[in-house]
This record gives C-alpha cells, sequence and structure tokens, in this order.
DNA sequence: GTGAAAGCGCTAACAT
DNA sequence: ATGTTAGCGCTTTCAC
C-alpha cells in the first residue's frame, strides 16, 4: 500500500497530528519539528490521500467540466483554459463528453456531482428547467449560456454578430444569408438575436437552416444561400463556414469576389483556409479561467453566487470578404442582356 | 450535508451493511428487501460517496490521462476515445494538460496518482528512463510511444510513412523533402524511421528541420523544401501541411501540378482545406478506447501487465499529391531557355 | 439473509 | 507546540 500519515509520524517521530499540522499549516508548528516532518515526508515520497482528507473536510479539490463533444475545437479551446487556471489553483479536472446526449448528460452529471465541488456546464442545449433544477444539488458554473440565477461565463456573441454586420454593410452588402446552427442551441439564438438586431432596417437578411455546425452542414447550406442570391454568407461557425468555402470553389463561385463568407469561432485553421476566412474570435482559453475563477468564489462561499460576467469579442477580418462588386456587376448586367 | 447510507438504511428499515450489499452484491440480499432498499435509494437520490468507497476499497474509479497540449486535435481526438470507453466501463476521467512541460507533468503526475488507479500517458518527449521510473509508482499505459516493458496502445506511423512513400514513388516522384517535427518527439522518430526504411534506394530524401509542428512552423519550412528541390512535400503533421499550402499558394507554386504535400493525421480540416490533403488516417478513437481497455486489464489484474498492441493506419488521398508534371516540364524546359 | 463492529487515512476539536 | 480522541461514509469480516 501507499505511505500513509502514520508512516510519516513514526519516522520523524511526532504524532500524525502534527504532520498534519506541519502540511497544511505550517506557522502552528515549531520549526524544528516542520524540518523533521517536511524531510520524512521528502524521504517518504509521502502524498495524502485526498479520498481521506476530502470525507473530512468535505472538498475534493476537483472541479468537473462537461461538454457535448470533445471533438470540437471549441469545446476544447475552453477546456485547455479551465485546465490551466485549476493547476494553479491546485484543483484537478474531471472531464465528461455527454455527445449531445442530454440523457447521458444527466447521468454523467449524477455520478460526477459526489467527488467534485461543482461542475462547470458547458450546455448548449438542455432546457433551462433542467439546469436550474440541477443547480441546487450541484454548484454549478455555467459556460457561454445565461440562464436566470445560475452564474456564468459568458462570450458576447451578439456583438460578435454586430461587428459582423457592421463589416458587410460597410462593403456595401445589401442582401446576406445566415445559416443557422441546430435549432436548440443557445449560442445560435445569441448569435441570430444579434444578428437581426443588428441587421434590422440596414441589410435585407435571409435566414437559412438549422443545418449541422458541421463540415457538410456547410456543403449543404452554400448552395440555398446562393441560390436565395445572397451576396455574402454568415455561417454559424467555422467549420460550416469551411464547408461552404469548398462547395463554392468546387461550384466555380470565386470567394469574395462573387460571394463573401464569414464564420465564428476563429479556430486554428480559418487563418489557413482558402481564402483565410473572416470570422469572430471567442475568448476561449480565458472564458474556461474566468469560469475556473467563478467556481473558486463560489466554493469559498466569497463571491456573490449568481455573477454573471462577459468577455468580448472581435471580429478577425481575413480575406474571404470584400465589397460585392462581380456579384453587383452581373446583376446589372444580366437584366440588360436578357431584356 | 449529502444523503448517506444511513439515511437510505433508516428508510428502508434496514442496516447500512444491507444497503451496501444491496447495491453491490444484489444476490445475497432477499429479493423483497433489495426491492426496498432500491426503492429509498431511488427516493433520496441516493449517490454512494466513491471518496468513502475507495478509502477502504483502495480502487478509486478514475483513471487519469495526460496530454502535452490539449489544443492539438490529435490529442483531444485520442482523449475523446478515452472519455467514451471510460464512461461505458464507470470510470470517471481525469485529464490534465502539461503545455509540454516535462517538470509540470512530473508534478501533475505526482499530484493525480493517489486518486486514480492507473494513468493514461500521452508524453512523446519525456525521456524513456522517467517513465520506466514513474511505473513502478503508478500504474501506466502509454499512448503512442513504445517503452520495453510499459504497456501501451500504439499506433502504426511508420507503416502510414511507408505508404506515403510508396504512393508518392508511384506517382513518379524521386526527390522528396521530409518536414522534421519536434527535435525529441517520439512520433518524429518513428515517422521518420518509417520513411528512411521506405525510402532507402527509391527515393531522394531530404530532410529538413527540425520546425515547430505547427502552421507557423509549415510556412518557415515551405520555402526552404522548394528551394531543395523537391517535387512532394512530406510534413511531419496536417497542421504543419497546412502551412506548407498557405505559403505555396501565396508565392504562386501550384499544387499539386508543381509540388505535391502530404500531412499525417487526418485531422478533420485536412479534407476541407485548398486543395483537400493527401494524408494518413491515425486510429485515434481506437487508440484511445484500446488504452483504456489495456488499464482495465491492468487494474483487474488479469491481463499481462506489459502488453503492446499497435493499430494499423491508412493513407487517405486527396488532391494535393499528383504525378510531378509540371515541374518536370519546367526543370527540362527551363535549360533549354536559358542556355 | 441480516446486523454489529471494525477500520480505511485523514483532520479538527479538545486536552495537555 | 504537540498529542489524544473522535469520526467523516463506506465495505467487509464475523456473528447470528
Amino acid at each position: 500500500m501507499a505511505v500513509t500519515i502514520h508512516d510519516v509520524a513514526r519516522r520523524a517521530r511526532v504524532s500524525p497530528s502534527t504532520v498534519s499540522r506541519a502540511l497544511g499549516s505550517p506557522e502552528l508548528v515549531n520549526g524544528a519539528t516542520r524540518e523533521r516532518v517536511l524531510a520524512a515526508v521528502r524521504e517518504l515520497g509521502y502524498e495524502p490521500s485526498r479520498a481521506a482528507r476530502s470525507l473530512i473536510t468535505g472538498r475534493t479539490g476537483n472541479i468537473g467540466i462537461m461538454v457535448p463533444d470533445l471533438g470540437n475545437p471549441f469545446f476544447t479551446g475552453v477546456l485547455k483554459g479551465v485546465q490551466a487556471r485549476a493547476r494553479q489553483a491546485g484543483l484537478a479536472v474531471f472531464v465528461a463528453d455527454s455527445d449531445e446526449d442530454p440523457v447521458a448528460e444527466l447521468a454523467l452529471l449524477r455520478a460526477m456531482s459526489r467527488q467534485v465541488d461543482g461542475v462547470l456546464l458547458c450546455s448548449p442545449s438542455i432546457p433551462d428547467g433542467q439546469i436550474v433544477e440541477l443547480a441546487t444539488g450541484t454548484r454549478l458554473v455555467l459556460l457561454n449560456r445565461r440562464v436566470r440565477g445560475i452564474p456564468a461565463a459568458l462570450m458576447d456573441s451578439a456583438g460578435g454578430m454586430r461587428q459582423v454586420v457592421d463589416h458587410l454593410v460597410a462593403l456595401g452588402h445589401r442582401r446576406c444569408a445566415y445559416l443557422n446552427g441546430p435549432r436548440g442551441s443557445w449560442s445560435n439564438r445569441e448569435r441570430r438575436r444579434g444578428l437581426r438586431a443588428a441587421a434590422r432596417g440596414r441589410l435585407d437578411l435571409v435566414e437559412l437552416g438549422p443545418f449541422v455546425p458541421r463540415y457538410e452542414g456547410g456543403l449543404q447550406a452554400a448552395d440555398l444561400a446562393v441560390a436565395a442570391g445572397a451576396s455574402a454568407i454568415m455561417a454559424y461557425n467555422d467549420v460550416m463556414a469551411m464547408g461552404v468555402l469548398t462547395r463554392l470553389r468546387d461550384r466555380g463561385v470565386a470567394v469574395p469576389a462573387e460571394v463573401s463568407v464569414t464564420g465564428f469561432d476563429d479556430l486554428m485553421f480559418a487563418a489557413g483556409c482558402a481564402p483565410p476566412l473572416t470570422t469572430v474570435a471567442m475568448p476561449l482559453d480565458a472564458a474556461g479561467r474566468l469560469a475556473v475563477d467563478m467556481m473558486l468564489g463560489a466554493i469559498s462561499g466569497t463571491a456573490p453566487a449568481a455573477g454573471q460576467r462577459e468577455l468580448p469579442t472581435s471580429l478577425i477580418v481575413r480575406a474571404s470578404t470584400s465589397p460585392p462588386v462581380l456579384r453587383e456587376s452581373t446583376n446589372v448586367d444580366l437584366p440588360a442582356v436578357t431584356g
């Protein structure tokens, strides 16, 4: 078996409580004794049992994070920030992937709840009511989702969408398509909300979808957007935008000359695709860290439990957007030729 | 406080031991009693404390996974498989991101060791000796790395590289560049090993680098490869290959007409970049699952502790490779014009 | 088939 | 400043 506090105590010729104190509240023990204890700890390679400790303190030193898909760089970006901040705070991180299955999600959450001090929840799709219910049994901090009364680390998606619209309007676009993400998604609702507000009276907005928020969804959506006569296509996220770019290229539609395309998220490859994608950068890492900080506050009881903090987003302009020159001239010429 | 086994016992009018048995070894308790207990469990929403349980059983029901970078889709791909299989087995997963820092890695491993039954280690860079040492104190399963005597879930990188070489040779390439990944990386050694073995006598091989295995590394490497007169560029991984594609496009070098490019890993965007990338698919998910299975075997003590299993890889041919036609003709023409 | 008792490794009163 | 005691919630002998 592993070395216990008794082994250390025996070796340092003190009682177990002194060892415990030397480790947890060093100021309470005599300097010389402390040295002896610490030496014994080092020699034996002693590491306290978290299980035993948590049994008595009621705290585990662990937090959990639940995400819908570990294959999605959006969530792993957040996870990376969570992990980094948790490490600094001496917390270990449980990760659970619900695979977008709400039933599995609830089960995982239940199983997790007993061995964490709180859980960070990335769940775009489960209903508000269930989240509220969950929050009664488990300390919860929401990520990228706003529910009344539950603390949350948010990213200003609506603001990001507004920046996209401002950009396209400034370029001269008048008729634009939005490719909706999943129907129940909070992110999609937010993005669409910001979009509609910004577009009102300035932009002829065609809403398409919902589509699956993947490459395939983009392939499918591209044709619909072209058929709708949009001079710019705003995709729900970068992955869909990639699909759009591919499909347009295959059909011989020039980007951005004939159609402009925007994404959302600024994933790593957004800079590297062809053409480089104009998109909205989300502060994933910062949001992850913020969520942990809020959790830390909630655990220690110092912070107001229900704060919601929102991080700014920013438009990254690259080469996939331009004024709608060629298409405008096509529109103008064609009637002339035909008529 | 949360509901304990005593609460359930009182409600079901039995002793705590009976509750424990009803949950853990149902066959040992009378049918009617069991029903009563299970009902009480349900009504109270009882969830056993893992901490208390592990204190006595010596098992935690947790496993840990250590990766060098959660921002890298390669590792999150593995993580996804790990998570899925662990969930099936009723294990919870701790995740730690060492951020490629060997010192942090050791510290995290130590901190983790007491609260997991074993750890899955993805560590391309720490020395073999340290891994062996680690394995004495902690149950270890290696991922994508082979160290004598330590169980491991492997992917046949060398075989993947051989397929790349076969493909390029078949297309008629004779002079190819390999862009090395990080110097100390086990993956890079394996890929290079497979490459050299396959290239011997068939290919004029130019080795460049090491480069940082990122987009920027590819940008940098592309120029060197072109200068070296290679008709095909084999990148250490897809992310570097993306950088290569971008740089070549910016310089007006046609892919694959003038230069063929290959990647490694078959990340999601490899199909969506321009041109779609010929690359080697790694069984990330399967490797993650396999590693958990091996861990399960090691924990239950049934499996031979030091097995190493290797999963096959497969070449995915897309549009970034072709016979070196244009370049050949350029080579032929240019001297004629100049001379 | 069920209950009583002991103890896993640790911390937090309470003594000294 | 240090030791003693009790018990966190659970499983597991050992009786019955």
